[in-house]
RNA sequence: GCGCCUGUAGCUCAGUAGGAUAGAGCGUCGGACUUCGAAUCCGCAGGUCGCAGGUUCGAUUCCUGCCAGGCGCACCA
């Protein structure tokens, strides 16, 4: 909320300042074109917000930071703009200069909270960003590990919104390749069980060894297909049948078990909040239109011939020269017998997005997926050099999840089809829960999911805490109302009567939602802003233990009025974040 | 073997681009409901920030080396 002005407060100091004490502009361009660093003391002696600033000009101007500092605070209290904007401008420990907010400042934002939709600042240069996120195979239901990524990438994409940039939300499809036809043919062999007509030379003779998928949703689209009778075309019906596996036969298996898989992942999806603008199918880019080559031989051909040797022919197949960036091996695009590898098609996929206009593209991945991230760093430059753009791609690692019930592990193996779906979490725990369970870790490390303690209405599961501090004013407000208080005006006079010490506290940090936000989309992470809301959720319920808000007494009445307005903020502001957590807000619980 | 991530209180984790006395919650123990919802609040205890060096006025944070755990290293997807 205060962020810029109070940057700007110190940016124009420092020139000041250097200007009357010859400071040298070499040290100082570095430091201000940073940005100036603002914290938030925890402790409220430190003021409202601080910078280490002296100190890092320290070593570079030979001065000690406490001098350095108070030259600044000068320029800073001379400046007309603090006048109002600050109530203190203090010098503290090694250099830090604290700032501490005029009341009034405080009471005007406040004031806006109560009133205005538009809780958050906006970015000053919105960008246009695609964000990627889930794009889980469709061979099987979502299971607790994606669930994390589409938590996160929902949430992270609302944020986004919130701080004003253009996000489009993408999920992409790997349908095609082997693990599609394994899937038909896992379906297939289904099927011929459920005929009474299934052999295991039958079975070797289309997997192989392998044991193909096995989970209970294969026999279940397999019997789909058995009892409706539109989903085989007849004589498809009648080559499975007879145990002619033909490749219409592959082709059809796969077709409806891919449909019926991807249909179930976005009920999953829809139900856990998450919505895409765009499914982007990867066998797209395979496939040629009226005549013109394939999207993925395109951009491999154009790669060849435009790329500076990065991408090269030999031994019969196109490689990507990775070796260039600690790769130990060059990697290959299109193999000897003509065919694509997956990382083409991811390159043809990235093409894509840049040629649709995309500043930046956020891939969010599984931690597993992390040696393939300085190859698509490459792949993305060298696409955005081609396309004469600057194209920044930031990949978001989702570290692993681990589910436990009652602190004991529970054992999941995808191979043997054994593992939690995303959607029987939600139908134990329910969907608020499972979300802000899966937020209040940062994505980067590794999560620890215990059902039981997820379902538990106590601190160790936090979603309950804040909700309720949100339900706790709807109460209040309730019960104001059946006392007859009326209370529809919150203007900063009514406000001013909020002397209280804690009263400030609560202000305070209702004044830093909005840079928590910024925050958030600046460095692409969402737990700051979990951590944030259960940090406010304990300050009001710390406040509500201890101070009586609804009063009959005719001279409490403007305090009353005022503490109902804070409350009121209170609650928008955590509606606000819960909802970018995609979060409900419930009135009562 | 090479590479990436992680190692902070008994447990689960924060710690914002080196900075102020390293913070929460849970768990343990002990307190608070005649008053707006006790799904709440208050207090006590708990740490050589994996180990050892180095850079610095200052290191949980940066560098190096170890140790431990996880993950990745296909003309698979």
């Amino acid at each position: 909320m205060f962020e810029k002005r109070v940057s700007g407060l110190f940016v124009r100091a420092v020139l000041k300042a250097g200007a009357s004490e010859g400071w040298s502009e070499e040290v100082l361009k570095p430091v201000l074109d940073r940005g100036i660093r603002l914290e938030w003391p925890k402790k409220e002696e430190f003021g409202d917000i601080s910078t280490p600033l002296a100190m890092g000009l320290s070593k570079g101007l030979g001065k000690p930071p406490r001098i350095i500092a108070e030259k600044v605070v000068q320029a800073i209290k001379d400046d007309p703009l603090s006048q109002g904007l600050l109530s203190g401008v203090d010098i503290a420990g090694p250099g830090y200069i604290n700032l501490t907010l005029s009341f009034s400042f405080l009471l005007k934002f406040l004031e806006e909270t109560i009133l205005s939709e538009g809780l958050t600042e906006k970015v000053s240069h919105p960008r246009k960003i695609n964000l990627e996120f889930v794009s889980a195979n469709p061979t099987g239901p979502l299971h607790v590990g994606h669930g994390r990524g589409a938590a996160f990438g929902d949430s992270l994409a609302r944020i986004l919104r919130e701080a004003g940039h253009n996000v489009s939300t993408e999920y992409y499809i790997n349908d095609a390749g082997n693990q599609m036809n394994m899937l038909g043919k896992s379906v297939y062999l289904a099927f011929r069980k459920l005929d009474g007509t299934f052999s295991a030379e039958e079975k070797t003779r289309l997997l192989g060894d392998g044991e193909g998928y096995r989970g209970d949703y294969i026999p279940a689209i397999a019997q789909r297909i058995r009892d409706e009778p539109d989903l085989l075309a007849p004589e498809v019906r009648l080559e499975a049948q007879s145990g002619h596996f033909t490749d219409r036969v592959q082709a059809a298996f796969t077709e409806v078990a891919q449909t019926e898989i991807l249909a179930d992942i976005r009920k999953d999806l829809t139900r856990f909040g998450v919505s895409f603008d765009r499914y982007f199918s990867e066998k797209t880019l395979h496939e040629s239109r009226r005549n013109e080559a394939p999207r993925i031989a395109h951009w491999i051909a154009l790669l060849e011939r435009e790329s500076g040797g990065t991408v090269y022919g030999s031994e019969g197949a196109v490689w990507f020269r990775t070796t260039t960036m600690g790769d130990d091996k060059d990697r290959v695009l299109k193999k000897s017998d003509g065919s694509y590898t997956y990382f083409a098609a991811d390159i043809a996929y990235h093409a894509d997005k840049i040629e649709r206009g995309f500043e930046a593209l956020v891939d969010v991945w599984g931690a597993d997926h992390h040696g393939y991230q300085a190859r698509m760093q490459a792949v993305v430059k060298v696409l955005a050099d081609l396309a004469g753009r600057q194209v920044d791609l930031k990949i978001c690692l989702i570290q692993l999840v681990s589910l436990m019930r009652e602190g004991k592990s529970v054992s999941m193996s995808t191979r043997a089809g054994e593992y939690v779906t995303l959607g029987e979490v939600i139908d134990e725990v329910g969907v608020d829960a499972t979300r802000f369970s899966y937020l209040t870790r940062s994505h980067e490390s590794s999560l620890e999911f215990d059902l039981a303690k997820a379902k538990e209405r106590s601190m160790d599961n936090p979603v309950f805490y804040v909700q309720y501090a949100h339900a706790r004013v709807k109460s209040l407000l309730a019960q104001a109302v059946l006392r007859n208080v009326r209370h529809e005006s919150f203007t900063k006079e009514d406000l001013s009567f909020l002397t209280d010490p804690e009263e400030r506290t609560l202000i305070r940090l209702l004044a830093q939602f909005s840079g928590i936000l910024l925050r958030c989309a600046e460095s692409f992470e969402v737990h700051p802003l979990t951590d944030y809301l259960i940090t406010l959720a304990g300050a009001y319920h710390h406040f509500y233990f201890h101070h009586r808000i609804l009063s009959s007494e005719e001279k409490d009445r403007p305090v009353m009025i005022a503490r109902i307005g804070l409350s009121i903020a209170v609650s928008r502001i955590l509606k606000k974040g819960l909802s970018l957590l995609g979060v409900s807000a419930p009135d009562s619980m």
